[in-house]
DNA sequence: TACCACGACTCCTCAGACAAGTAGAGAGGC
DNA sequence: GCCTCTCTACTTGTCTGAGGAGTCGTGGTA
């Protein structure tokens, strides 16, 4: 699954940029080489020197004074968990989304209390009522997820799925768009045996149900 | 005394691309006008509106993507994810560890090169070498388990273990030290089968040893 | 010594041109 | 009718050249 490694030139000068001062060849407060002597050493243009320090400027890691020159002010920032999402290739995502589902759901199934169920059958029906529109069915169905791990009662993976869900929802509904067969009665009917299993307090169950769903999305979407 | 025209075009900009997405005009997952049409808006030249557009990519706010456009991925930075594990309680983390590891067991059995097999080997013998110290008893374990997650062969589940590992280490060691029960055979027998499956291309029999060790752990610390 | 004008250097901004990639419309084949 | 393929319009990516604006060290002057 050899990944061609077609990045922008900014975004490939920024990271070796950002290599050149982890080494500690700019130490922290120094400035660096202005851009003119700077882009032909990366083998850019200087317009695109100017984008990656800008794009570093956003990360804190640079500041930039006019007539003064370019300045380090952090040696690099705690890598966003956000860009990592970024970055990560979709199957990935997805992956780590199964394995906080699935977890999720068999948590769910022990914990869940009465006012829980009531919320997960609600976003059920209201999964049912949206299949007209792509996008609001892609929204239907994460608040449905969504209500299932709040039964699990679990702040980190709550945490995670919210993560997740941003760099998920844009991929569902190029998929659904493509595919066209989405809100069928057999993709409702395992949400509905999710929902079953959660409510008779079957935790396997309900990863297994979990688990098999997203992993024909997976399939999908690969 | 005028101190007006401080900031440089590029980060009013920004600044005001940021404001109109706070407002909700282009919405998460939406795409911005395109660069030449976007620069008269704002007044400015082209190059100006991209160095901004940079300035948000940075900071995650925005990603463009060559023939297709720009694009809204967060609105704004979203919470610190350490400020959330420090604040959730232990049972949660290793909840959470439980999803992440099991599936990244399952994973390594499937995807585990023959080098990933020999570090992962490696890491057990180490850590039956280490069962003197419990600091280093728990910093050996820690190196096992993070190289079968490392040979799932998936960034973003590497990325969250790695998160929680601090979080882990000072509880691990406190219970160690307290129970004083750690390194002994059967915990270390544990340890072997796990590598087995993963030898085996076992998945499902990988997952099932990872998460009763680690049912075991959170048994013990809860 | 104290002050200041100057010049070299730096970043900032613009404009134009072309390359590279994407996505949708439309023609053609089944 | 449906599928596929091609072609076109549009978008971002990159480079170059030009001039504007701010900073800082230097050297001359009082």
């Amino acid at each position: 699954m050899e990944q061609v490694k077609r990045a922008p030139l900014a975004d490939q000068a920024a990271e070796l940029i950002l290599e050149r001062i982890r080494t500690g060849e700019w130490e922290l407060g120094q400035k660096l080489p202005g851009e003119t002597t700077l882009a032909p050493q990366l083998g850019v243009g200087r317009s695109t020197v100017r984008e990656a320090i800008r794009q570093l400027a956003g990360r804190g890691v640079l500041a930039s004074r006019q007539g003064a020159g370019v300045f380090v002010t952090a040696l690099d920032a705690p890598e966003e968990w956000d860009a990592v999402l970024r970055r990560a290739d979709l199957v990935s995502v997805i992956e780590a989304r199964i394995a906080i589902e699935a977890e999720a759901a068999a948590l769910a199934a022990e914990r869940r209390t009465p006012s829980d169920l009531r919320a997960i059958r609600r976003a059920l029906d209201d999964r049912a009522a949206n299949r007209a529109d792509v996008e609001a069915h892609v929204d239907a169905d994460t608040r449905f997820h969504r209500s299932i791990v709040a039964a699990a009662h679990n702040p980190i993976l709550a945490e995670l799925f919210d993560g997740f869900t941003p760099r998920m929802r844009q991929a569902m509904v190029d998929m659904l768009r493509l595919r066209g067969e989405f809100g069928d009665d057999a993709d409702h009917g395992a949400h509905e045996r999710l929902a079953e299993r959660i409510a008779e307090r079957d935790g396997d169950g309900a990863a297994r149900e979990s688990r098999s769903h997203l992993g024909a999305m997976k399939a999908a979407l690969a």
